[in-house]
DNA sequence: ATTTGACCTGATCATATGATCGCGTGTAGA
DNA sequence: TCTACACGCGATCATATGATCAGGTCAAAT
């Protein structure tokens, strides 16, 4: 995707560590960082910078106007969210990746040392679990995943940290056989992980749109032909690929019944499900999946929070 | 002290948390920021940095390698600690103020929500309570002293986060009749507060060096001419006003009876009590308060941390 | 052994940042 | 009403920072 490669040794770790500390907490300038050292400056600002984007440096905001206070409280009081998260509008950059970071920085603030932590699928979502790397591997906080097909995820991207302590479906998210479906989710070690996941401490899970250039029809789970049909049938959007209608219920699909992982009904009757998404396009699907009651908790952004509230519903 | 004036209206409060987060996270420049807002780039930078100094942005390290570990490692288990913080040499800079940032992001990352934290005395501990002023407010984090004598500080500090739920014993820290000290203890409000501050969930607590210079002298609690036969009585340091030996062992004085606040047995029979200092000369206080066990968690910096490794005893 | 290419390093330069200064405004006191 | 002072603001300039480029090293492949 991306090739950024983290995976830096311990001994750079240990300098990086240092480095961090004498700049962000003691002011000091990278030049008499590198001459205290014995490193040229152009080091410790290369240092410095994958400190940041890997995760391991982490700058916090000890304020309660973290995001826009007030869209936050309107969507928690509207659809009786847990929690809600709305970061403000930048022009530029990657919005899944920003989405993804505030994920990762309201999980930061919330998981307990040692708890689990469940992840579904999407670039959001993976954007989240590089960042959370270091301080989940620090805390000792363990991760598995709501359906099949993260694996590719995993591996790919750049999680050296985290070594240990994952659990990953091993199975593919979606299979051709209906029957290859039930009977992998019957499995004793995936039926195991299943149940894991759903105890676990927090649920984070992308949301989809349901248009031709979405994630899901990208990544071949869905044809472009059938793109159509469904939105005819009321599909708007999707959560670990079960797709659901405006009102935020899920379809009765064939495709459900090819699909390797929870669905939303024992999602749904769990707490802590952490939604994580934006953009004008998923508005929508955003907006039903508040009214289905899928989430707990939601993280967004702000244009996008605007146009979930514009929708009509919930107070007929 | 040194005049920093927080106190930023709850508007700007808005303004400086939508910069941090453009600032730090999005990685926009100062100067597209105030585009983006309609300020000038310098304000920006200003707020930053008022964010900075208020601890309201918060840097954080996700690493085990935060300070020294092997410094850390070796004082833990020399001394039998619960926990160690080591930071780095920096060239510069006020030593306190450093260490005093070290103990708030310790507690920072340590200190549950609703949960209750109980100070001493000391500039040291002085600038801790400062920086963790907004986290605390925002994790309803209170406040109790387990002295008295800590009100001016309350009073004349930038304290003006943290609002409200402090608990300040209210009676001076030394008194001259120790009949006085003795009828305050027993006074209920007194007493309640202290057993409070006993229970509290963190004790954090400075380490004061003993010679003419140092601050319980300066600060008028013990007349210079009192030193020197204080130190032939074998008294190398104090931890709440309450002097020690060499062996941590706690000194039959006639001081003691006047002070006003928990001694160190009662310390000493709870945990998390947290000490947080450094600095050559304080370096034979810090280690006899090892020693002695008045401590379950260091908070220092590298230099001292060895100075205290060098000295004999413990081992034996 | 040679080549190739990935990777790390430091030099140079454009840009971002923060220190210093002087201006205008609002305010308290005479 | 006037003066004096403190405060907030923006302009200017020195400095710190990061982007880009070019050389150097190591390792794998030929």
């Amino acid at each position: 995707m991306d090739g950024t490669n983290d995976a830096l040794g311990d001994l750079d770790e240990a300098l990086l560590a240092r480095c961090a500390w004498l700049y962000y907490n003691d002011g000091l300038t990278q030049n008499e960082i590198g001459a205290q050292l014995n490193i040229s400056r152009i080091k410790v600002s290369r240092l410095l910078e994958q400190g940041r984007i890997s995760g391991l440096i982490q700058v916090r905001i000890n304020s309660r106007h973290q995001g826009c206070l007030e869209l936050e409280e309107t969507l928690r009081a509207r659809f009786g969210l847990g929690d809600c998260r709305v970061i403000p509008d930048a022009p530029a950059d990657d919005l899944n990746e920003r989405i993804g970071q505030a994920a990762a920085q309201y999980l930061m603030q919330h998981l307990a040392p040692d708890s689990l932590l469940a992840v579904g699928w999407g670039a959001t979502v993976t954007h989240s679990i590089r960042m959370l790397g270091h301080v989940a591997r620090q805390r000792g906080v363990g991760l598995v995943s709501l359906t099949g097909g993260v694996r590719t995820y995993v591996d790919g991207m750049g999680m050296a940290n985290w070594d240990r302590n994952i659990h990953v479906i091993p199975a593919p998210l979606v299979v051709a056989d209906p029957d290859l479906a039930t009977a992998l989710m019957r499995e004793p070690s995936v039926a195991r992980l299943m149940d894991m996941a759903l105890n676990a401490d927090f649920k984070l899970v992308g949301i989809g749109e349901l248009s031709e250039g979405a994630t899901v029809v990208a990544q071949g789970y869905l044809s472009r032909d059938e793109v159509e049909p469904l939105r005819r049938r009321g599909a708007v959007g999707d959560v670990l690929c079960r797709l659901y209608d405006e009102a935020g219920q899920t379809l009765d699909l064939p495709l459900h019944r090819r699909v390797v992982g929870v669905d939303l009904a024992q999602l749904g009757g769990t707490e802590k499900v952490i939604g994580a998404a934006g953009g004008r396009a998923k508005s929508k699907a955003i907006g039903a999946a508040l009214r289905g009651r899928l989430l707990d908790i939601l993280i967004t952004d702000e244009t996008t929070a605007r146009l979930v509230l514009e929708q009509p519903g919930e107070g007929a």
